[in-house]
DNA sequence: AGCCTTAGTTCACTAGTTGATACATGGCGG
DNA sequence: CCGCCATGTATCAACTAGTGAACTAAGGCT
């Protein structure tokens, strides 16, 4: 079933952005290497990375001496075409960071939001105010977009809205809300944990696969699948809600308000609280965070806390061999500040549970790793999604996509 | 992370392509109705289609008048441009079947396996024979291709390798053996959940859907998820074993090797044992089958029978959750043999438990229908595949598909 | 200096889509 | 019954894009 039609002007499009997702991931390269990679002809090489060229997105970048001949000439996306910024709205927090086309951070700055005050309009304001900050220095003239992650699911249509129940919000209309406050940017919204996801594949852990699940477990448990390259979304874009699937039916109640959801056995919450019954006192530790590198710290020692340790890399490795025979990736990559921090610790009986739980085959076809980011990916990811729509495109976001908008992905608005 | 070089060829095969699968599912259509429902313009209709007439894939259909002016020619694609076989291998016994273009069985042919001879070569031989019988009335010539629906996971590589535990198959390349002996016809093997499934998308329940999973429950349980109007596949093509995902963390053995799977619980085996144990006393009927039927019929007066029936639609709602929560899909179809019966008795309890057990906003997307089609779909569903491959590349597989292939689905070999 | 090797560019050619225009076909009013 | 009009389909020149082959560029080696 094919989908839509194509014409030769698509071609262009597909071609150019062929061109320059090769160099950005994989460049620098010369025009001789893009033309054998993509298997394209020199000619259309030289002619699509001339038009590249004059539009300043790729620049030359040194020279390599090829034995005996010419030598080739370097190209690269520039990364000082322009800027992106990415937004990570927390439940606790709202972080705005600017970076340049190839991701290096600019500038940085974090907003707390009061417990009470994560309604949009306070959010919304908080994002704003950050996005002026980090732009003070080089003005908004230069920035392709603005990418948002959220944490709650994001559903994609001729409105963008928000569903977070953490933070409280319906249906929220958050692209609408950001231009009402002014921000005139291209705007690309998405869920946390699905930009985080990408972020990991393009930095990360995922480098290189096409196929692969990032798995995220904090006080909440998340996961982002990404299917042939890209991100899958589903029919709504809400896909990938791996944290309440059932794993013990009729088992603990979550907050979701259903039974034996995953989320209910590996969220921190939960395994602080199976701690905390085990152990028959509260957990040293303020925050949640104290209290699970706590449990961590003691494992050492305690045989408590060892079998608490135990228990959950058990669950998060039939977790995971749930997504195995799903999903079929090549790769799992554990990240989320609890699942690093357990998988640290126990990864090998992570693995070997979800082993145990996995067919055979496609548990053979897949590994399983951390991840290799920090906490702050969510706000790196949603840089991305400016990037990935000029990569898509082939050409800048701000400018009206001509023809038939191919667009795929978190769509700019 | 666009893939692959475009060519002006491909975009005609794609626009070909476009055409075509339109005329399939939708037709028969008038060249203007095509051209407003495809976005090409009226020039490249008239040539296209011209094109795809002179090689009599596509006849005209008759006229139907228009308000006033010049009558519209409908147009459609001829069925009897050629035919298909489909081929079914069972636990039990081979079925193979021949279609015309539209999938209207022309000729069927059934062969019983011994349990004890379902070795590769014995289901070849069975294979090559029915094979020969369909086609004894028409003729090899006209056959564009044989789908193969095989009980197992299918490596799409090089080698076509299948790997079929309950038939004692491992890495079995089948189509080499089935070119061996003596089959030269373009041949698709593929999961026969996935030909069930693509089946169901085609011509029953599923139609229209572009995201959508087809759950089946027999002895075993499968499914096969349809993301994007194509079967989902994974890396390695062993994607959608939802029977095996872990539903209960340390619960019963399954035949896997691992606690607690799907088909532990919900597998036709399952559902019998646990009535057998709740009743006290021994299932009337032969085979599995005629008990299942027992147990249905015996719902009416039994608390018993009653009891094991709810809890068996308790862990059917609840898998049919998790494939909610993690696909995002916009319907679920209920079909095998034993979840055909379980629906059709109790559809509203499954769609409850599924309700609360998935998350409230991707459910309220989703609808829950029964399967169509009858059980012999595995032979239909394979039989599509050839004719997918005609869609899909925009011209008859047989013919070698010059430039770069852009096959997607099961590659022919 | 001349030749070889490798990189990149130019150009004529081919494929393919499109809008404009021409042609076909039937209904309908006079 | 004839011409007009509306609608559907075909044809054609214009335009875009990719390709192979010939050509130019740039360096090393003898």
């Amino acid at each position: 079933m094919a989908s839509k039609r194509t014409t030769v002007r698509d071609l262009r499009r597909h071609n150019r952005s062929l061109l320059l997702s090769k160099l950005y991931f994989d460049g620098p390269l010369s025009r001789h290497e893009l033309s054998r990679l993509t298997g394209l002809s020199a000619a259309t090489v030289s002619n699509v990375t001339g038009e590249l060229a004059e539009e300043r997105l790729i620049t030359e970048a040194g020279l390599v001496e090829s034995d005996g001949g010419r030598p080739r000439v370097l190209l690269r996306v520039d990364p000082g075409y322009g800027h992106v910024a990415g937004v990570d709205i927390g439940e606790t927090g709202v972080r705005v960071e600017l970076f340049d086309l190839a991701m290096r951070p600019l500038a940085t700055v974090e907003h707390e939001l009061s417990p009470a005050r994560t309604e949009p309009g306070a959010v919304v304001e908080a994002v704003v105010s950050g996005l002026n900050e980090v732009l003070a220095g080089t003005g908004a003239e230069t920035v392709l977009g603005v990418g948002v992650g959220v944490p709650g699911t994001v559903e994609q249509g001729a409105q963008v809205l928000v569903h977070a129940p953490t933070i409280g919000w319906e249906s929220v209309p958050l692209t609408a809300e950001l231009r009402a406050a002014g921000i005139q940017l291209p705007l690309f919204v998405d869920n946390g944990a699905k930009t985080q996801g990408q972020a990991e594949m393009w930095f990360g852990a995922g480098r290189g696969a096409r196929h692969a699940v990032i798995v995220l477990v904090g006080s909440g448990v998340g996961a982002a699948v990404i299917a042939d390259g890209a991100t899958y979304r589903g029919s709504t874009s809400s896909a990938g809600e791996w944290g309440h699937t059932t794993i013990v039916y009729g088992g603990a109640p979550c907050r979701c308000g259903s039974h034996g959801c995953l989320e209910a056995y590996l969220g921190a919450e939960a395994v602080l609280a199976r701690y905390r019954r085990a152990r028959g006192k509260a957990v040293p530790g303020d925050s949640e965070r104290e209290q699970f590198a706590a449990l961590l710290a003691a494992a050492d020692r305690s045989k408590t806390a060892q079998h608490v340790l135990a228990e959950t890399a058990g669950y998060l490795g039939a977790g995971i061999a749930n997504l195995i025979n799903l999903f079929n990736p090549e790769r799992i990559v554990v990240g989320g500040w609890a699942g690093l921090a357990l998988g640290e610790r126990s990864l090998p009986l992570i693995r070997d549970t979800a082993g145990a739980h996995a067919l055979r085959h496609p548990f053979g076809q897949t590994s399983i790793e951390l991840a290799q980011l920090g906490l702050d990916a969510v706000a790196t990811g949603a840089g991305t999604l400016p990037v990935a729509a000029l990569l898509d495109q082939g050409a800048d976001p701000r400018l009206p996509a001509k023809g038939g908008a191919l667009r795929s992905g978190a769509g700019a608005a």
